[in-house]
DNA sequence: GAAAAATGTGACCTCCTGGTCATATGACCA
DNA sequence: TGGTCATATGACCAGGAGGTCACATTTTTC
C-alpha cells in the first residue's frame, strides 16, 4: 500500500499521478508497464515515485483498492427495482449494474481487469483474494438458488459458479473491448442494441442453447 | 517464418530448440519471452538464433503452424463415432477430443493458449488469422443447426458462436490449469469425474442453469 | 588436396529496466 | 534569522533485453 507521504499530496496531483498509473496499466499490463513511463507521464520524479510506493505493484493493489471503494459506493446507493426477483433476474440486474459501472470507469476497469485477467493466474497469490471475494459472493447466491429449486439439480455448487463467473467476465471483457471503440461508450452500452445483447447471453445462460419450448422475449 | 538454415537442421537439434522455446513461451509468455534464455537453454549460441529466425514472433508463429498442422493430422486420423449426431453431439465430440489432443501436447497448447488467449488482443493482426479460422468453423457448424432446427431461434449466428467459443475457450483453459498440476495429464482427463465435468458444462450449454423438465445423464 | 560456401560463435553494442542516494528545495517553527 | 524536517530531484547503478558482426569451424564442391 502506498506511503503516508502519497496519501498527504494534494488532490490534483494524486490524480495525475494515478492516471497516469492506469493509462500504463491498461495499455501493458502489470508485468510489462514501465516505471519510467508512468513517472515520466505524471511529471513527478523517479525518487518521488520510490518515496510514495513500494513499487508498481504496489500502486496496483492500491488502484485496486480504490476501484472495489468505488464500486461498493456506488452499490451502495443503487437497489434492484424489485424484491420479489429470483436468483437469475437478481445476477441480471447485478450485471446490468455493473456493466453500467465498468463504463463509468472504462480506463481503470480496463487497467485492472486486464491484469486480473490475463496475468493473474500466474502472479499466483497475491491476487486471489480478489478473485475469492467474487466466487464467494456467487457461491452464497447460488447455494440460495438451489435451496429455492430455480437451479437444475443435477448441476452443483461449484460448476454454476463457474458458468456464472465465466459469463460474468466474458461479458465484461466483450463490453470492454467492443465498448472503447465507440466515441461514447456509456451511451453505447445504454442503446437497446447492447441491452439486448446481454439478456440473450443471460437467457442462453439460464435455459440454454438448444431450441425447447421456452422463448426470449426482450426486457423480461 | 524459419529460415532454411533452420529446417536443414538435424531432427533431433531442431526439437531441442522448439522445446525451449515452449518451455519459455509457457512460462512467461510472448512479450516477456527472453531470447538469452531461449539459447541458454537450447545449447545453441546466439548468433545461430538469429540465423534461424528473425526474431521470438517468428519462431512463436512457427510453434503456431505446428501445432495447427499436428492437430489436422490427430483429427484426420480421428472419426465422429457416429454419423447421425446432432450438432450439440458433433461438438461435444469434437471439445473431448480437442481435450485428448491438447493433454498429449501439454507444454506446446499450454504455451500457444497462454499467448493467443492472453495476448493475443492486444498484439492485433498478427494472430487474428487465428482466431478467425475458429470462429469460421464454429459460424458454419451453428449455421447448420440452426438450418436443422436445433438451435433456440432467438439466437442469432453471432451470439451462438460466442458462446460455443466462449465455453470451448473456458473448457480448455480449465482442463490445462488443472491438468497441469496432476502427476499424469492424460490419465486425469480421461477419468470419469472430469468427463463428467465436460458432459454436464454442455450439457448446461445446451440446456440452461434453470431447473427444467430435461435432466442430465452422464454420457449420453 | 585446396577453394568456396555454409554454419556456428560469443564478445560486444545500445537501449531500457527497476531501484538507490546524495543533494536541493522549501515549509514551518523558535 | 537560523534550524529542522518532510519532500523533491535526477544522475547513477547493475542487470538484462534484443540484436549485430568479425571471426572460427565445418561441410561441400571440384
Amino acid at each position: 500500500m502506498p506511503k503516508q507521504t502519497f496519501l498527504n499530496l494534494p488532490e490534483e496531483k494524486r490524480q495525475t499521478i494515478i492516471n497516469a498509473a492506469v493509462d500504463e496499466f491498461a495499455e501493458y499490463g502489470l508485468e510489462n508497464a514501465s516505471t519510467n513511463r508512468i513517472v515520466a507521464n505524471s511529471g513527478i520524479s523517479k525518487g518521488s515515485f520510490y518515496q510514495y510506493f513500494e513499487d508498481k505493484q504496489d500502486v496496483f493493489m492500491y488502484l485496486l483498492s480504490v476501484l472495489e471503494q468505488e464500486k461498493m459506493e456506488y452499490f451502495k446507493g443503487k437497489h434492484p427495482p424489485s424484491m420479489n426477483m429470483d436468483t437469475f433476474q437478481y445476477f441480471r440486474w447485478m450485471i446490468k449494474a455493473g456493466m453500467e459501472f465498468n463504463t463509468s470507469h472504462p480506463r481503470m476497469t480496463q487497467a485492472v481487469s486486464r491484469v486480473l485477467l490475463g496475468e493473474g493466474m500466474y502472479y499466483g497469490k497475491n491476487f486471489a483474494s480478489y478473485r475469492q471475494k467474487t466466487t464467494q459472493a456467487l457461491t452464497q447466491m447460488i447455494g440460495q438458488a438451489i435451496a429455492r429449486g430455480e437451479v437444475d439439480p443435477s448441476v452443483d455448487v461449484e460448476l454454476a459458479v463457474m458458468v456464472m463467473d465465466t459469463w460474468s467476465n466474458a461479458i465484461s471483457s466483450y463490453i470492454l473491448n467492443e465498448g472503447m471503440k465507440q466515441k461514447d461508450i456509456m451511451k453505447w452500452v445504454r442503446s437497446p442494441r447492447v441491452q439486448e445483447k446481454i439478456d440473450k447471453l443471460l437467457y442462453v445462460m439460464e435455459y440454454g442453447l438448444r431450441k425447447t419450448e421456452s422463448e426470449f422475449v426482450a426486457n423480461p
